[in-house]
Parts: structure tokens; C-alpha cells; sequence
DNA sequence: CGCCACATTGAAGGCAGTCAAAGGTGGTGG
DNA sequence: CCACCACCTTTGACTGCCTTCAATGTGGCG
């Protein structure tokens, strides 16, 4: 088996020899996933965490009247549900899978006796955790605090400084996800996304085409991600 | 000092021996703030984090419009702003004293050689971050999926839960924080809460009286922290 | 007694969610 | 190549929760 190659990629798993990883590999269990499979619900009992290793997947939550909260999409290389390895017993939100999908699956038991073996694996752990800390603190921060325009010029703002510039030409970039999942993911619905979309684009300030996204004023994004009313 | 007494109540250095805690109060200096006074702010470059020994500190958010999200409500014995020594360099919140309070700072680079001799600290560290993100899990639930009077239902199902029961008599308890401040950990201002509350009141699902607060219908309470509408 | 912080209440307005329906778009199979 | 279908997106109308603004109430404390 080849987990362990692709496990090497895992920034949980850097700075481990090749024969840690092996060890490592020999903990986990790989299963797949298709497409709107669930990989668990939330209040399952947990008993191990998944690394993503091929394929896209969705955390959410779901409101009493059934809207989705999209917590994080994760991409191949990311663990998830690490948390529910350290602490309380069930998974706090549900995984589905948004494309064809294989993972990781490590049982707790056998990687806590890793953890103990190689306290780099914890230090990893730690900065893991960290960083998704941080996340969720910037979530908090857009849901609460700001409107749906603010939230959804932060996030064209933040893609838009992630995409490959184009020296001289406006910016410009594809969604990752649908229109759909990315209202989710911003903590609103479609109808409210489309028709901020649409008033930025009669400000002159994008375009849109589809999936295409076209930055043509940065600034008057940048200040709409700070608050600045549309 | 008598700060390693102190710090062997903190979970994070739970399981230690005497002469380690000596090791770990050697590296903390100690701290004292009056009320209202900040112990760091948003963006202040982050070079350690802080254990409470005494009093509150709350860690918030600001909006752009200046409203306030408070983020987490400290008591002594917790320790705070752990994720900037593993993940980014800036403080990600404002942290203020509610109370005069005293903390133990810990440099970073002090902390971590004492991580590396000491894998226990770092599995507890473990455990304390992945207690933190499922703390934010919740917040991003309830500040995205519910409505105000779910919140709050919520946050008061909670209190009554942790609150020494009476048996017998109905579940009674003093609220923590003033009521705006409340509002703002519930993510609402305090004219919303006060509504909130009244509309409680004329339910017959609880009586409030100051600070103080009794549970007449807990199943009432618990419903709406389901979502059911007030 | 009067101040100050906190809390309550009323009125008004807006942002955004819901419902419903029409308009794309891509993929599949005939 | 085209027709069909499923899914996503857009648009319109409506409703409602919550915030804002403003004024009044209340309790503790010097």
C-alpha cells in the first residue's frame, strides 16, 4: 500500500522518518466515499480521526429548520475530526462527501500509543490544532459581526490574494465550490449571495461569469471586507 | 512565589511533579491588571500566552461598528491565547480584565523547550486546544444556526445544568455577567436580550429578578434551545 | 440625595431568510 | 446532434427578527 507516500504529504506527519511513516500507515485503515456519502453524522460515537487523502469533503452543521452551516471544506492532506480524539466522545458536526473521496481512518487507541512514541507527532498536532483554532476565531468573527456583503467581499478578497496574479490584468478567479456551498460556508443562502453578487457588480466593483470571478476595483472590495456598506 | 501552587490547579499542567512545576513557574513572570485595563489587543504581536491565577478576563471581538463578540469568559486556572505561540504571530481578539486580575505570562520560547522535555504538557496542551475548538464549534452552531431566544435558551439549559442543584425546589441560579455582556457573548445586544427574557417571562418558563434567575419549565427551556419558537 | 451604570420599554426601519417560479447549465441517452 | 432531466442559479414579493435610536426606569454607592 502507498499510504504512507501519501500520508508523507500531511503536514501532520512532516518531519517524520520513512519508517515513522510506515509505522504510521500501519495504524490506519483506508476507506473510500462516493459522492454525497456521509462520512459521519453528527453524535456518532468517535472513535478515530480521518485524513483526507484524495477528493473533497464538507463539515457542517445543521440549523432545527435544516440550513447548513459549512464549517470548513478540506482539502487532500488536511486531517479532521482530530479534536474528537482528545476530547468528548462524539463527532460535533457531520462529514459528507462532496466528490469521490478517500481517507485515512486512524482509532484513537492506536494513535495515542504513536503520540506517546513520538512527541513530534504531538508538537505537529498542537500547531494543527492551532491553526484551526485560528479559523474558527475568524469564523466566529464573520458570523457574528459582520453582514452578509462584508462576509462575502472578505472571502473574494482573501481568494483573490490566493490566486495566481495576473501582472497588469485584473484579477481574476474560478470558485472552488458551488454558489450554493459557498452561501453555506458564509452563513446565508444562495438567493441572499446571488443578489450580493449582484449589487456588487452594479458597483462596479466585480463580474461575474459563472464560476468566473472578476476583481475590477480591489479597493472598494477591501473596504466592503472591512465594513463599509454596500 | 507561591505561583507553582497556583499553576498545579491548571489543567495544562496537570500530572506534573513538584520540582517540573517549579521548572515551568521558573520560566512565568507574573502579571497583575486592574479592571478594565487590556491585556493585549487585536493585532498585538504575540511572543507568549497567559494562564489566569486570579479574577476574569474576557477575550472579544470588535465589529467595525464597534459592537463586541465576546469569544470566551475566563475563570482562574485557564489559560489563554495558547494557539499564538504555535500558529501565527499576532493576537487574534482583544483580551480585557472584568475583574483586577493577576496571570502568569509564559514566553514562547521558553514554553517550548519546556514542551519538548515535558511530552505530558504537550499532550495536555493537546487536550486543552481540542476542548477550545469544541467550545468554538458550539459558538459557530448557535451564532449561525439559531436565533436569539435559542441562545439564549441554550446558554441558560447550560447554566441550569452546572448551577448545585436544589432538589427538590426549582433549578435557580445567579447569571455570571451583567446582562449586556451576556447579549454579547450570545452574540445580540441588550435590548434584544432584555425582550428575550420578558417574552421567557410571560411564557412561564422562567423568572428573573436581577441577576438572578429561576428555571420554572426546564422541558419549556429545553425545547426552545431546540429551536422550537417562542 | 443625586449620580452613574445598568436595564427596560417603545417605535421605526432594514437586512436577510423564506416561498415560489422562472431561467440557465451540464450531462446523459436516444 | 438533439432532447430531456436534474441541479443550480436568479429574480420577485413578502415577512419577520433583530438592531438602532431614544427615553424612561432602577438600584447601588458615595
Amino acid at each position: 500500500m502507498d499510504m504512507a507516500a501519501a500520508l508523507k504529504r500531511c503536514p501532520l506527519f512532516s518531519g517524520l522518518q520513512t519508517g515513522d511513516l510506515q509505522m504510521v500507515a500501519s495504524i490506519a485503515t483506508r476507506r473510500t466515499y462516493d459522492r454525497r456519502e456521509m462520512i459521519f453524522s453528527e453524535g456518532d460515537p468517535a472513535k478515530g480521526f480521518f485524513v483526507l487523502l484524495s477528493g473533497k469533503v464538507k463539515l457542517y452543521k445543521l440549523s432545527p429548520e435544516g440550513r447548513e452551516q459549512i464549517l470548513r471544506v478540506l482539502s487532500p492532506g488536511e486531517q479532521f475530526a482530530e479534536a474528537a480524539v482528545f476530547s468528548g466522545d462524539r463527532y460535533p458536526a457531520f462529514a459528507e462527501a462532496m466528490s469521490p473521496v478517500a481517507v485515512a481512518y486512524f482509532p484513537s487507541e492506536g494513535f495515542l500509543r504513536l503520540i506517546a512514541l513520538r512527541p513530534e507527532l504531538a508538537f505537529n498536532m498542537i500547531v494543527a490544532l492551532s491553526a484551526l483554532l485560528r479559523k474558527f476565531n475568524a469564523l466566529v468573527e464573520e458570523l457574528s459581526l459582520k453582514e452578509v456583503s462584508a462576509r462575502v467581499a472578505r472571502y473574494l478578497f482573501d481568494a483573490a490574494r490566493r490566486s495566481p496574479q495576473n501582472p497588469g490584468g485584473p484579477v481574476q478567479f474560478d470558485l472552488e465550490v458551488s454558489k450554493a456551498q459557498l452561501a453555506s460556508r458564509l452563513g446565508t443562502v444562495s438567493e441572499t449571495l446571488s443578489r450580493t453578487f449582484h449589487k456588487m457588480k452594479d458597483r462596479g466593483i466585480l463580474d461575474v461569469q459563472g464560476k468566473r470571478i472578476t476583481i475590477l476595483d480591489l479597493d472598494g472590495l477591501g473596504g466592503l471586507a472591512e465594513g463599509l456598506r454596500l
